[in-house]
DNA sequence: TTGTAAGCGTTATCAG
DNA sequence: CTGATAACGCTTACAA
């Protein structure tokens, strides 16, 4: 059997109230006897139940974390960062993933709500368009991580770079390098960020005077084979392009390795921009050219969001607003230039 | 105001006791008050309430996952594959990262604890040296994911790879392709898949007859950097390695990435051989060989493992026994063999 | 088939 | 400063 705090009031000689007291180190309660009931729970191996306290309180110091998956590097940095804060103010993080299936995204909600997290933050999913308003039933702070935050709710806050701003600097700089027929290959379909970014990608067309031309958009999902993909049937074009912008940095990775099986070669045939600079981005060759989010800032960031609305709970006139960060464009030899490094 | 049993019980016209047999689908229940009890429950809103329940259970149908960090591609693969059949056996996850740092990793214990987990599982850290006996304390099911499992507990199993046979493997393979100096990256320390995997290159070596070279075995950390900088440091030697196996892929991709710097070409000047098989390894250049662990399956066999420890209960006679799952070797380019593969 | 009541381990509100 | 006692929302004997 497990100790409780009546078992440690027992061996002490007190009520259990004192115990209480005396373990949430209360001023109520004589030193001395803290002292010795503290060393008591301690000695018996007392361990506080947090679920009995959460009935209680009504807090369950815990957020739960939508994610499509963890296994994307930019969502795992995310994630990390989210943890981190997290943890540094006791709070706890349940993990959901989702899998971009709409089915067990919904239940991951759901499950959240009876879990009655005290929030809940969703990293790039099309939430927007799927169940903002179940989320917002659950009656908790919700935050988006690169989520379009249109309604922005009584309760719903987003954290995210400015999209559109980050495609366009993208597509910006293959222009300046001289290319004119540029792709685009998208992310999964109904994600506001892909939207947003494939904006930023007409912007840049645009005030290059170059004609859209819709047969160089391709469908990816985010992942490495979407990307190894969109490469095939880009190589199979009547006259393909010479440049490529990717929703993000795995889509470039798988684009750039079927590549090389192709015989293409980066940057010389075909030169390609990635979106995120994820750890492993400078790290493979040729080093890949992105657009660089802050990414575990970002989840620090959204977890201090969702602390500041937990304690700001009905209190509107606390003011929180969408936080946008910045994102800036990190040149490396997959779009064309060289660079040389020493051993440092 | 949330709504609770009682506001369904009171609406309904029946004793809320009815209302929760109802809503777990009691045979106890009249069917036409079930249908509508569960009707009116569905249109108020309902929904129970997880910590109200586990008090009364004494169960959270929750594990707790701790991870040195999701940012590892291993590590993701093994948490979503945690995730995914804890999922479908209607289990919540919660994620602790402890960053390597054991303050951390004991802190997470005992927040696991408080929050009254119904099982633990601990992928790649060095648990067993440091706190198993604080994970037993907690008195639910753990399970291991490559980790050796010294005194197979009570409650403790594990399940993993080979690590020695798989770093035989490596090292043979680069023996077998004429290699006779070559190099060993550790990953963190204390870590006993490293320990294990080292030995396997020791092994490979005296079978065929090389003498172990002290000076050929590098320090990293199991991270991208780690890989870097032993690469600097293998360049400096006298006679510096022909080829080098590392602890894991984001070793050997750090590696490779700055042998580039350093105008050594991979495999030509440096074979490089990793471990793990991450989805990225395939599509790096050159193509990683490396010896592939089945990362998800073993995330879900581990979950399917505390599943089984926790149906068992106080149950010693249901046998549960360690799982060692097979790992290959991966051949590709980054070891010196040419592959050409066409687009799909 | 349904209702009553006890209790899960805490915190919090009163009195003393 | 300390001790009873009432919640918290639910499950589950035990009665009816």
């Amino acid at each position: 059997m497990r100790v409780s705090i009546k078992d440690v009031a027992e061996a002490a000689g007190v009520s259990y109230s004192t115990v209480s007291r005396a373990l949430s180190d209360s001023p109520l309660v004589k030193a001395e006897t803290k002292a010795r009931v503290q060393r008591l729970a301690q000695e018996m191996g007392y361990s506080p139940d947090a679920i009995a306290r959460s009935l209680v309180t009504q807090k369950t110091q815990t957020v739960g974390v939508v994610v499509t998956t963890v296994t994307d590097p930019f969502v795992a940095e995310v994630v990390e960062g989210v943890e981190d804060t997290a943890q540094a103010n006791d709070y706890t993080v349940i993990l959901a993933s989702a899998a971009s299936e709409p089915a067990r995204e919904l239940a991951a909600v759901e499950m959240l709500r009876t879990k009655r997290v005290d929030s809940v933050i969703v990293t790039s999913s099309r939430v927007g368009a799927l169940y903002l308003e179940h989320l917002e039933r659950i009656g908790v702070p919700v935050v988006l991580v690169n989520n379009h935050n249109e309604q922005s709710g009584r309760y719903t806050f987003s954290v995210g770079v400015d999209n559109q701003h980050g495609g366009c600097l993208a597509t910006a700089h293959l222009v300046q390098r001289g290319h004119r027929r540029i792709a685009y290959v998208t992310g999964p379909a109904d994600h506001s960020d892909d939207a947003e970014r494939m904006a930023g990608y007409h912007q840049a067309l645009d005030e290059a005077g170059i004609p859209f031309d819709p047969a160089l958009v391709l469908r990816g999902n985010g992942r490495l084979d979407g990307g190894a993909q969109a490469l095939c049937r880009l190589a199979g074009l009547a006259t393909p392009p010479t440049a490529v912008f990717c929703y993000n940095d795995m889509t470039a990775i798988g684009l750039i390795s079927m590549a090389r099986r192709e015989n293409l070669s980066v940057p010389e045939d075909l030169a390609v921009v990635g979106f995120d600079d994820i750890p492993l981005a400078a790290h493979i060759y040729p080093p890949l050219t992105t657009v660089a989010q802050p990414q575990r800032d970002m989840g620090r960031q959204a977890m201090n969001m969702a602390l500041a609305l937990m304690i700001a709970g009905d209190d509107l006139t606390v003011p929180v607003s969408d936080i946008v960060v910045r994102c800036k464009l990190v040149v490396r030899e997959s779009s064309g230039v060289k660079i040389t490094l020493d051993c440092p």
